[in-house]
RNA sequence: GCCAGCGUAGCUCAACGGUAGAGCACCGCUUUUGUAAAGCGGGGGUUGCGGGUUCAAAUCCCACCGCUGGCUCCA
């Protein structure tokens, strides 16, 4: 006997057997047409398992629900593999095809060993077959079997990894049989759900081909993946694709070019950016404004070289814990002090310098120079500090990703007792930042050490320590956050705020870092109440994270459109025809006098192309000045965004203006009329 | 670093074995302009770099550099 309870209250009632699909049917025809998929007692179920006694709650997932987009996406993955095999023929093995339902470009992926990688050109081979077995309509079966009879079976189909990961489910889970899911000639290991037959998959296409490492480390084959989106209809599927699109638009990097922020050129070197005159506006005004956060927050700045003895590096831990990740050493030649001739051309390593991967070795220096009374602390010694790290090749993006870079950063040195004070506060700053800028869309994560690894330094018992201080911030800051192993850095644990670039990519902005090690390292003290010698704790913070990225992903949300306080140019003036030159000159002139950054536009063209030209160039106003502004002492507003806003006396214009890029974007100099 | 794709004028792109082209931008002339592109003319390229195949290479092959999408890494 099963007792079935509907979402609109109603309950039914039904002899053994009974599959999700009888109850559709049942329902209507319609909704058994339009069923994708059951959840049973909140468990998503196939249509064709049998469902088990008693009372149950029941819900039909159909095309329209959300849920029934990732076993939509999960099943076409499974037909992209059949399609796969059918093409390549049997020597491709299937690894693993999840659904993505959170990335913003993709749909599904499937991982392949096949004997050479896929390429480009073969994307739509793969499509027709997967039309081929769409339009056949194949009905996907669920068998259990027992562990051994599934390995069996794989092990007869030449599928190594599939025999892998069952006895990986038998080892973590402990498992004694498990789920394959068969259309026609595909057999895949599978937990399922999945449509009840192949000719549900409707839209979908595949993407891109990128390499993947299985099981995601590096020591282990590269495997071929395939990337692929699916809909139900063909439209979700259009519309997805156009939101892709327009996202590009967004892109710093063709941004960065358009509006001429900055360039990356290949003569000075890959991800080395060079900071054109306009985003070097944009810089400084960030650098401005948090300067005078800092000033008034207790912070003193300081500023340091660009490299640093290889020794002091070796001491930090630098050295040997990242050399990967660095640029190679300055190494110098020390011919007096060589052994002998032969010896005499190698480098002396002891006398090598280190481009600089951090500044807190150049801080903790500063810290060093003076004695510290316990009366003194915190010490926060801050420094817009540019680092240069050997970032991998393949990882290098616009400014979000590059190998010389400007941190916001500053180290503060506190009692134990002062520290999670000092990391609430860094934590106000960094969600100061945030939310003037209107980047409210991040995610807090709290980086612990892997106790697995051994690219930490230091004590277990500082860890331990460090990772509760954390905790004990986050947990009373009212932020949503998860705790992830392995993202520490290597003196210690951090709290990261991490952003989506436009094409949903995660990037690190502010960080909050505890660390017990490095004070320990370089032996820094401060004198106590007692009369005694004591260590400081550290705190690493950076709100903005790297100047590069954190503009990287601003011009992205702001989509070049900047808010009148950080736009490099803040007003074009335009004169209808260059009869009026003098006059737009004059309005140029009050406007660079009032502080403002006013471009003037005297090209010999019609006002219309004038328009155009400021307006692609997304500057926020526009005065259009004629024979009427002329006689009146005035001009005519536009505004981006919207067209004219209005006529208005010069003085009133600029003052509205100022007090426009004063609010930090918080207030509107003009109503529209 | 690894897998796949790409690299042509300042920018966006065409030509895909047979003399390298367009639009925008730039320069000159005409027009004196009223809210998103006036007209005409001109200059500009050893097709990323280096080899090879061929009577002939932007085009085919090899290596390198760089960029893009992923993977790994990320202090």
């Amino acid at each position: 006997m099963l007792i079935l309870q509907l979402p609109d209250g109603s309950s039914k009632q039904y002899e053994q057997p009974v599959t999700a699909e009888k109850v559709a049917m049942d329902i209507s025809p319609r909704l058994a047409q339009a069923a994708m998929a059951a959840v049973v007692d909140g468990k998503k179920v196939d249509l064709t398992t049998p469902l088990p006694d008693g009372e149950h709650t029941f819900k039909l997932l159909t095309d329209r629900d959300a849920d029934s987009l990732e076993i939509l996406r999960h099943t076409t993955a499974h037909v992209m593999a059949q399609a796969v095999r059918r093409v390549f023929g049997k020597d491709v093995q299937y690894t693993i095809g999840p659904a993505l339902t959170d990335d913003f470009q993709y749909g599904f992926y499937y991982d392949f060993d096949m004997p050479t990688p896929a390429k480009q050109e073969d994307l739509e081979k793969i499509e027709q077959e997967m039309q081929k077995i769409v339009a056949e309509k194949l009905p996907l079966a669920r068998l259990e079997l027992p562990v051994e009879a599934a390995k069996q079976k794989f092990g007869q189909l030449g599928q190594a990894y599939k025999v892998e990961l069952i006895d990986d489910l038998v080892k973590d889970a402990n498992v004694s049989s498990v789920s394959l899911y068969e259309q026609g000639d595909f057999v895949d290991l599978c937990r399922g759900p999945h449509l009840p037959n192949t000719g549900k998959v409707k839209a979908f296409k595949l993407m891109s081909v990128a390499g993947a490492y299985w099981r995601g480390s590096e020591q282990n084959k590269m495997l071929t993946r395939i990337y692929g989106v699916a809909y139900f209809d063909k439209k979700a599927m259009d519309e997805h694709i156009q939101r892709v699109e327009q996202a590009k638009l967004r892109d710093h990097r063709l941004l960065g070019k358009q509006l001429g922020l900055f360039l990356i050129s290949d003569a000075v070197g890959p991800g080395l950016p060079l900071w054109l005159p306009r985003g070097t506006v944009i810089r400084h005004q960030l650098e401005g404004w948090i300067r005078s956060e800092l000033t008034a927050r207790g912070y003193q700045l300081v500023i340091t070289p660009h490299i640093g003895r290889l020794a002091m590096y070796r001491t930090s831990g630098h050295y040997p814990y990242y050399k990967d990740s660095q640029f190679p050493p300055i190494l110098m030649q020390d011919k007096e002090s060589a052994c002998c001739a032969e010896h005499a051309n190698e480098p002396v390593l002891e006398e090598g310098y280190l481009l600089k991967p951090m500044n807190c070795p150049h801080h903790i220096q500063i810290y060093k120079a003076n004695q510290h009374s316990y009366r003194d602390l915190p010490v926060r010694l801050a420094e817009f500090g540019t680092v240069y790290r050997m970032e991998q090749s393949g990882e290098l993006n616009g400014l979000t990703r590059v190998r010389g870079f400007t941190q916001d950063d500053a180290h503060l040195f506190c009692t134990p007792d002062q520290l999670e004070d000092e990391v609430r506060g860094c934590c106000d700053l960094v969600k100061l930042v945030l939310g003037t800028l209107g980047l409210t869309d991040y995610r807090v994560r709290v980086g612990m050490r892997d106790p697995a690894s051994d690219k930490y330094v230091g004590d277990p018992a500082n860890w331990e320590r460090a990772e509760q201080n954390l905790r004990n911030v986050v947990s009373h800051l009212g932020m949503n956050y998860s705790e992830e192993k392995g993202e520490a850095a290597f003196y210690g644990p951090k709290i990261d705020f991490v952003v989506r670039d436009c094409l949903g990519r995660e990037w690190q902005l502010g960080t909050v870092q505890v660390d017990y090690n490095l004070p320990e390292r370089f032996g820094l003290e401060y004198m106590g109440s007692d009369n005694q010698p004591h260590r400081p704790v550290m705190v690493h913070r950076a709100p903005f994270g790297s100047m590069e990225r954190f503009i990287g992903i601003l011009i992205e949300h702001f989509g070049g459109a900047f808010p009148l306080w950080l736009s490099p140019v803040q007003a074009a003036v335009l004169p209808v025809s260059d009869k009026f030159n003098e006059y737009a000159i004059k309005v140029q002139q009050a406007g660079k006098d009032a502080g403002l950054r006013v471009e003037l536009d005297d090209a010999p063209d019609k006002i219309g192309a004038k328009i155009r030209r400021w307006t692609m160039q997304k500057v926020p106003y526009l005065f259009v000045v004629g024979q009427r502004e002329q006689d009146e002492q005035t001009v005519s507003v536009r505004q981006r965004g919207a067209a004219e806003v209005g006529t208005f006396k010069l003085d009133a214009a600029i003052a509205a203006m100022n007090e426009e890029a004063a609010s930090r974007g918080a207030k509107a100099a003009f109503a529209a009329t």
